[in-house]
DNA sequence: TTGAAAGCGCTAACAC
DNA sequence: GTGTTAGCGCTTTCAA
């Protein structure tokens, strides 16, 4: 393991000991404390100096303080970490998620710092990762609730931000939006649609259960402490059947392990086999909604659909949403994390979420 | 800067000094060693003797051994960096990007590494983040040539993978596709259905000059250093057009500054206002195409249309293209980064391509 | 401007 | 199964 990567001969300095900051020191006989200062403070030598110990490194092949020796002397790590419930490779494909790290990419590469992705496999229960990583601090995004990675990173001394959930952790920052407004709000639509028979698709992810179907008041039971976000939008779906004076056992639920397009399709089609008479089918994600599409148009009836994030391709197939601002919301999670201001308490941020009513919903 | 983030009252850990493994050692009355084994080699100490350890971090708030201390001592960071020449969130935007971002992520997580993503932003030139990057090693994709941050890792003594361009780098591993032989493949479709009048969309990113026209040859030339990928394209299209016995002269290339889908419809509306006569506009990536159908479909001609990479949107657009492997590409690189094997020299990966044929193109 | 001294927190040999 | 010793490579007072 020492020498791991020994074998390349890929890298010529392979081989030779990397230089030092001392090496070079010596070099130019001078003390590791103005070799030090030509890096991190150039304005402490004179320029000829500086110029010296640059050609002195350059021809010793040094390539600059290492960082973790740097960071174990300054105690920072110029990275932050980001946390995801699901494999690395997954978050690249739910374009929610996209728009997500898209905004804490880009609030990061302002400040400047890298960004660490840690991969946080359910399974394997491996907060060893979060244990390893070398970084300023934590943004933990969508993770349910006792997941054992957010005891790891609560246990580290950095600072963390939670985004979405869990919905709420002691003394840490949270970014999230209304969820239970936010989905009764597209379902007094549905509802004011005249819409009694309404199938949902929605996601229970990570755990080995099947998939399982029932009425809205069966469904809420389910699930409840895991995943507060579904459970809060099936809460704001109860909120508007009250509302608009409509019987909660009208609606029927499906869940899905996966946040997939195939998987909303195939929602649909068990939706449809239990309750044929559906006029409507509500989806906790734009993914599942296009699946839902998908099979509506496979089979040719005209439901209406509706989904919620407000992805780019929902524009394009004319899906009715709910908008939220992912990227806003990454941003938002880098600066509470990294921009220091004074303040008492943790900070408790709901973003704003709109209505948008496109083609795919119409009167039942 | 030292005590940054001291005013976050998030962490109740704060204030307080953090835990050191020497802290838990003189609590349970045992050496440092020891408790360094309980973490790191459980099996060298009795199983209760481990628990009282761990009790006693828990009390004492000790989430672990330090990382920046633990990478400095074993030289492991237990990271990846992977270096992209756009700005941290373009890679997110950009569907083959992030299908590369996928493969790479995936091996990383299987491999118990976390993937640290450095942002190289053109203009800054900080190659600094570069030089301070906790890492095992680097994978560089897609950079232009002569980049600083490149030659900032080949300083680093840590090996390095290079991914699409720069197309040769002395001593490190490549992994790539023929792009010449790529790009001869689907003009020599486009040539065989008898277009001789073509316009092509391609990219040069990075450099501040203006959107540029001109036929083939013309174009030949410009950029040839920096972007090797877009000149092989490029290259393949004459070598199509030789192969045709088609006047290179009658292809009209627009260079855009950035890949993105309405650059596409720009570039088309620009081929167009030059050469209206155009019956096929090629293009150097899906997402061009996918602007070039968008403008197309708004004017009413229905010419032949090429794109690059055969993105998830190519197929549901119909558009004819090149598929590339770019999660095999992502897997790839990871793999000859981390998976030690003996061998001689750097290796040098062409993944194969292959056209796919829609709707999209047809006879002129 | 420059240098000397001190130590960040940890792990790897090697002894016991 | 456990401890002792010796640094990893760097930055930071503080004094010159």
């Amino acid at each position: 393991m020492e020498n791991s990567g020994s074998q390349h001969l890929a890298k010529p300095s392979r081989g030779r000991p990397a230089a030092t900051l001392a090496a070079v020191a010596a070099r130019v006989g001078v003390s590791r404390t103005t070799v030090s200062n030509a890096y991190n403070r150039p304005d402490q030598l004179s320029g000829q100096l500086r110029d010296r110990i640059m050609a002195a490194a350059e021809q010793l092949g040094y390539a600059g303080p290492d960082p973790m020796a740097r960071s174990l002397r300054t105690k920072q790590a110029d990275a932050v970490g980001l946390i995801f419930s699901e494999r690395l490779g997954y978050a690249f494909h739910d374009p929610g998620a996209v728009e997500f790290l898209h905004g804490v990419g880009e609030a990061c590469t302002e400040r400047g710092r890298s960004l660490l992705l840690i991969p946080a496999v359910p399974g394997a229960g491996q907060a060893d990762t979060v244990r390893r990583a070398a970084v300023d601090g934590f943004v933990v995004s969508s993770i349910p609730e006792g997941d054992p990675h957010l005891a790891a990173v609560l246990s580290r001394p950095q600072p963390a931000v939670v985004v979405d959930s869990p919905r709420t952790v002691a003394g840490v920052d949270f970014v999230g939006i209304d969820d239970r407004a936010a989905f009764a709000e597209v379902a007094g639509h549905v509802f004011g649609l005249g819409h009694r028979r309404i199938g949902v698709v929605t996601v229970r992810r990570g755990e080995q259960v099947a998939a399982a179907t029932g009425s809205l008041p069966a469904r809420l039971g389910a699930g409840q402490l895991q995943h507060p976000v579904r459970q809060l939008r099936l809460l704001g779906l109860l909120d508007a059947a009250v509302a608009a004076a409509a019987a909660p056992d009208g609606v029927l639920v499906t869940e899905r392990a996966v946040n997939a397009r195939r998987e909303g399709a195939l929602g649909a089609a068990e939706l449809l086999a239990t309750e044929p008479a559906l006029t409507a089918i509500m989806c906790t994600s734009d993914i599942l909604a296009l699946g839902v599409l998908d099979e509506l148009a496979r089979r040719g009836p005209r439901l209406t659909v509706t989904g919620f994030d407000d992805v780019p391709a929902a524009a394009a197939a004319g899906l009715t949403t709910v908008r939220q601002p992912m990227e806003e919301k990454g941003r938002l999670a880098i600066q509470l994390l990294l921009d220091e201001r004074p303040r008492s308490r943790p900070d408790r941020t709901l973003l704003a979420t709109s209505l948008v009513i496109r083609a795919s919903s119409g009167p039942a």
